[in-house]
DNA sequence: CTCATTACTTACATTTTTTATAGTACCTCA
DNA sequence: TGAGGTACTATAAAAAATGTAAGTAATGAG
């Protein structure tokens, strides 16, 4: 997830888009592979880095940071330090993070649905 | 898009996310760079693909096939060919595909929201 | 002094997605 | 005969996303 090119055609493609449709705006902001799980996973509350990584056993930290940050760009999760040692971070969503619920319910309401018929 | 390599991670985690959450299993499917908007635009009726094309102007004729073809495997287009001469091709949502507007309504709200936000 | 713990970072490799460019078949109309 | 329209396909290359493996800092416990 390096920084995207700013002179490719797909940076380009993906800034028209955005600005002309806010459906796919959202689907660019939300849309890396793991960032609707962890959306999903803090919508119960807040986690550690080290328990977000125990829901989602397959990712790597290297992952689990990146998408974080992403997300923490967005404004839509929340990052708090708390200088002690062992380090301890938690993260949260924000308000407007936690507006992402209606979104994501019917994400599943449709992806059960579609489920079923195939 | 060439055919997704079954022995990668990447394949596996996808694979694992899908099975467990039904909002990405959903983001997958409705997930490529264009696959929003092309059912944006279907949602108000058909299309032929030469249509499509002057409403996406920066898309390439390889991504609008290659989009259309994954959302007609996915039951979400349905694509009737008309044998004429020169060819006249028309993509319609099916019934699933309909059922995209209220997650795209939702990702549309959310979208301005969180652009006016920004 | 050494080790364990936590939340990272860095360098690099691989995989996946997207873009670029140039075709093709078919018939129709001039 | 030859250009023109339509909906594609083939191939290559570029770009983006993801994964692998190995560090790092700080400090309190033993």
């Amino acid at each position: 997830m390096s920084a995207i090119k700013k002179s490719s055609t797909n940076f380009a493609n993906k800034q028209a888009l955005a600005d002309e449709c806010p459906e796919v705006y959202a689907a660019l902001i939300i849309g890396g592979q793991w960032a609707l799980v962890i959306c999903s996973w803090l919508l119960n509350g807040k986690l550690r880095f080290g328990e977000l990584k125990k829901k989602l056993p397959n990712i790597t930290e290297r992952m689990l940071t990146l998408q974080l940050r992403k997300l923490e760009e967005n404004k839509i999760v929340k990052r708090t330090v708390y200088a002690e040692v062992p380090p301890r971070v938690e993260y949260e969503l924000t308000e407007i993070g936690y507006d992402l619920r209606p979104v994501i319910m019917q994400l599943e309401l449709w992806g059960n649905k579609h489920k079923e018929l195939i």
